[in-house]
DNA sequence: TTTTGCAAGTTAACGGTGTTAACATATATA
DNA sequence: TATATATGTTAACACCGTTAACTTGCAAAA
């Protein structure tokens, strides 16, 4: 048997309820009462587990974050010899995980003076590091200069994250035409 | 005399306090309440001018975008003959002003389904409508084919979103450095 | 001028929310 | 066996969005 993420429990329920809760109401009407209703336990309980309500939600965010990195990691170890489809498959499972779960989405929108962002902000640092890694994986095997890489970095992160919100926010209507554009103007700029 | 964007009134005071309440607690903790205080009036008179809390936010939201289309305008003005250095400053600008006022930030983070960005949804899709005029501007200027101006289009568009949410959210310590940095990249792209 | 109607303010109340205090109970440890 | 801690409960507090019922002042109609 193998080990399981969640053990068994209250706060296992919570934050699974969490979750649904934030799919359904986003953060604004997140309402821990209705968190701990719907995980059949009474409306003060959550304060055994978590300090407040910012705190189920930064586990909940730590939660996304983590499956998040799982798939960073799967598709570093699938394309880890070909560096320069290393980024550009990065970049498009990034547009993709991002946009495809709407349950996730309200995480990348929290306010940067939100208390539960403020808290989440180490984990919030990791979020382009892959991107970051993968660059500079692809400059060591072309031999960029330091200029161009850095450039690179940003010229990435700031794409990916641009068509990420892009996505999201419907002001693109097709996720597979924003990931293909993505992913033709990064190799563009990978082999310029 | 000029007349004034805002007349004196309750409402007025009521949008203006409104924003400082944006400033300073955010979208997530909003309250009405202490808008009404904070403007010298009962709880319940906001309900004499908006619909519901959410009214107020989106009558905000327009304010804001208001003021930003005033500056879109005016960069427009400044460079209308010289289409590669409108789009550039067009992009240094959005930055600039969605980066530098703190109580401008929440705006641009409203979830998609959240009631108030639903019903912003217009003022919303003004977003990259500067950026794609310039851009047709500048295809037009150089005699671009469709198929590069579109992708001009997407790039610049997601690249300016991308460079204002790394900005906003702190990932990019500098903006100064991150607005030259979009700049050089912009720049490179125009002329390759 | 008087009357009438409406716009815009008030207070008081409703149900829902985050949070805490006080209490109960089971389980692990001494 | 006794006790301490972890984890649940209920009840209460203050705050919030929202509405209903009431007041009031002003502008138009009579």
């Amino acid at each position: 048997m193998e080990k399981q993420f969640f053990e068994d429990g209250v706060r296992t329920r919570l934050i699974l309820s969490g979750i649904d809760e934030l799919c359904c109401h986003g953060v604004r009407d997140f309402s821990l009462r209705r968190v701990a209703i719907s995980a059949e336990v009474s409306c003060a309980a959550p304060y055994r587990h978590f300090k407040d309500k910012d705190e189920l939600i930064l586990e909940i965010i730590r939660y996304i974050f983590s499956k998040w990195q799982l798939l960073c990691r799967e598709i570093e170890e699938i394309y880890a010899e070909n560096p320069e489809r290393l980024l550009v498959e990065l970049a498009a499972a990034n547009v993709g995980f991002w946009a495809a779960n709407g349950n996730f989405r309200s995480v990348l929108m929290l306010e940067a003076g939100d208390d539960a962002a403020e808290r989440a902000r180490d984990e919030m640092r990791l979020f382009d590091a892959p991107i970051i890694s993968a660059v500079a994986l692809l400059a060591s095997a072309r031999g960029f200069s330091k200029e161009r890489t850095s450039e690179l970095e940003f010229f990435a992160a700031s794409l990916i994250y641009g068509t990420v919100m892009l996505v999201i926010s419907g002001k693109v209507s097709g996720t597979v035409e924003a990931i293909s554009g993505l992913r033709r103007l990064l190799e563009k700029e990978i082999n310029r």
